[in-house]
RNA sequence: GGGGUCGUAGUUCAGUUGGUCAGAACGCUGGCCUGUCAAGCCAGAGGCCGCGGGUUCAAGUCCCGUCGACCCCGCCA
């Protein structure tokens, strides 16, 4: 195959953007060939760029150099430039199913700018190879309208963000990616350091102290859009790198910063997916949240919830209930709508579920005309049979599912049975799968407690202001003092959290004694905040958004993978590049650094 | 750290209780074909059944280990 030079050849559109209006123009296009269609005689091409794809038809001529003898020497991904007069297809060809699908380009030239192995998996709109080999050849995969479209996506949403924040007075400042390795929280990436050996730098799991800093500093409102690394282990959606939308402001409490959070995402939603957010969003406490979803993320879109049957099964006679109760534990009850019609096997994948949450079991009974049925029915009175069916609101052919056990894993347990059966219902129900249910969470507790050694720790950070009226609390109950803390929720993620920030030394002192940290430990391990809190720190507080995943659940992805261009797999690995890769024994030595081989 | 699913042509997969089980489709190569758009028709090439060990007369199939991918629990302030 012979290659041309591109020359002073330069295209006029991009392939996907030819429409009706550009009939009659003489184009000139670059791009990959999709697919060829070679009937013999006429010959169509799919030619595809970033914008998408267009028809190429070549019309059959004399000589080996006439294009149409030059297209049909081309394989599948040569990169070719195609000079041709865009033409309204006739009515019986127009293809609706493409967005060029009313025109086609009728090529009078055609230059091969570059061949092409076959690639390892044909590119089609679907993924048509399992997502490792798809990963190894990445760049391949994202020619891929499909994904390219989200990468677009992703870029539209940081305009956005950058503009509005611009527009709200926010400073765009970069924070170091060489950090202070902390204790808290995630597992530090790290870097060693070549000039002082044995010493490390980390990789910033978020800019938290920096931003904190930046206020100290009278920046006043500051923003970024943060690459933040945790070596931790990863899920569908967890990379070890993401994006946060970074925001801290001074001089402010909640209100402006729920203000704020609001109008952007109704920017973003409104600018980039034409939805239109209402505003205000609906705010719930972490403990409603808890009682009535079983967790502090529920997906709205279905309003399916969380029924205490304590009152309703107490004294019923039933050993497990009346046993959790007499402990101090609770009955929860979650109610689902024509779950009686659920086969054995599909009950017992719910109370696989339910047990993975640390559930001892989950109780399964219908609601019939005649009473409840199965599970535990027998072992209930008429009487308690129809106040648990009161107390659940529950009808003839719903399905009841109930866990005694400790509140959290009772309540957390059902959660995750409501989370999996909401998803079910969505399939049925479009409409509400596509609706865009965004929820403030509120009144976190500031600490979280070791169920087994009763150890407190910070439930969000060690700078989290805690809620006025629970200070008394701090010294002689901490475990029920509530912080200035909100998660921002949409469609059962959690997008962001943030909180208003300790900015008095007194306070900080007060919760680093509640988690056990000692002067000595404070100063060690982040003194330099302390310090500069010394100096007039402002009121402040903010949040940061999970870009990624605001990508996902716009672009209706279920894998953060697919919103990031070069993302890791479950075990930290990137497969395009190989990473991570042994080095040099000269570049540890370097670093005075040794690796333990028998580990 | 733990649980689960998967690994067979380039790709997606089928392969029953261990015994013609080396198969299909797509892709690829060659040929035919002037309106297709997942083009069509004909022919062909293509296999370390992830890797290592074991059981057995016999292993793609059963067992153990290992590597990798995916999902989940723990973890991720």
């Amino acid at each position: 195959m012979n290659l041309d030079h591109l020359a002073d050849f330069r295209r006029t559109h991009r392939c996907g953007d030819l429409r009706r209006e550009h009939a009659g123009q003489v184009v000139r296009l670059c791009g990959w060939v999709h697919r060829l269609r070679d009937h013999g005689g006429v010959m169509f091409l799919d030619l595809r760029d970033r914008a998408g794809l267009v028809q190429v038809i070549f019309r059959p001529g004399e000589g080996a150099d006439h294009p149409s003898e030059r297209a049909r020497r081309l394989g599948s991904e040569f990169v070719i430039a195609v000079e041709g007069t865009c033409v309204p297809r006739p009515d019986s060809m127009v293809n609706l199913q493409m967005p060029t699908g009313t025109v086609e380009v009728e090529a009078t030239g055609l230059s091969v700018l570059n061949d092409s192995q076959t690639p390892p998996f044909v590119l089609e709109e679907a993924p048509s190879a399992g997502e490792d080999l798809r990963l190894e050849y990445r760049y391949l995969d994202l020619r891929r309208p499909e994904l390219a479209t989200v990468l677009g996506m992703r870029h539209r949403v940081a305009q956005v963000v950058r503009s509005h924040l611009d527009g709200q007075g926010f400073w765009e400042i970069e924070t170091p990616m060489l950090v202070r390795p902390t204790p808290e929280g995630a597992r530090d990436y790290l870097v060693p350091s070549r000039v002082h050996p044995g010493s490390f730098y980390a990789l910033p799991q978020s800019p938290q102290l920096y931003k904190q800093l930046l206020m100290v500093s009278g920046m006043d409102r500051y923003y970024q859009l943060a690459r933040c690394l945790r070596d931790e282990d990863l899920r569908a959606d967890r990379q070890p790198e993401h994006t946060q939308i970074d925001i801290e402001m001074s001089f402010i409490g909640e209100e402006e910063v729920f203000a704020l959070i609001e109008g952007l995402m109704r920017e973003v939603f409104g600018r980039v997916l034409s939805a239109e957010l209402a505003v205000p969003f609906p705010r719930m406490v972490y403990r409603e949240s808890m009682d009535r979803y079983g967790s502090d993320k529920p997906d709205l879109r279905f309003d399916f919830a969380l029924t205490d049957a304590a009152d309703a099964v107490r004294d019923s006679g039933f050993k497990v209930f009346d046993e959790t109760l007499a402990a101090g534990g609770s009955v929860m009850l979650l109610r689902w709508p024509g779950g009686a019609a659920f086969s054995r096997k599909e009950q017992d994948e719910l109370e696989d579920l339910a047990k993975r949450y640390g559930a001892k079991g989950l109780a399964r009974t219908k609601v019939t005309s005649a009473g409840l049925d199965g599970g535990p029915a027998k072992f209930l009175s008429a009487a308690v049979q129809q106040r648990l069916v009161e107390a659940a609101g529950a009808a003839e052919g719903d399905l009841l599912c109930l866990v005694a056990d400790r509140r959290d894993i009772a309540c957390r347990s059902l959660g995750a049975l409501r989370s999996r059966l909401g998803q079910e219902w969505l399939k049925g129900h479009p409409d509400a799968a596509k609706s865009w249910r965004f929820l403030w969470i509120t009144e976190f507790p500031l600490f979280e407690q070791d169920p087994q050694t009763g150890v407190l720790s910070p439930a969000h950070h060690l700078f989290t202001m805690p809620m006025e009226e629970d200070l008394p609390f701090l010294a002689s109950d901490p475990a029920r003092v509530r912080g200035r803390l909100y998660d921002l929720v949409l469609n059962g993620s959690e997008l962001g959290s943030g909180s208003i920030r300790i900015h008095r030394r007194d306070i900080q002192e007060a919760v680093m004694q509640v988690v056990g940290i000692t002067g000595e430990d404070a100063e060690r391990r982040f003194g330099f905040l302390l310090k500069a809190f010394q100096y007039g720190a402002p009121p402040h507080g903010g949040l940061a958004l999970g870009l990624d995943r605001i990508i996902m659940l716009m672009a209706g992805r279920s894998s953060l993978r697919d919103t990031i261009a070069f993302p890791k797999t479950t075990s930290a690995s990137s497969l395009v590049d190989g990473c991570p890769a042994p080095v040099a024994a000269e570049d540890l030595r370097d670093l005075k650094l040794r690796v333990d081989a028998g580990m």
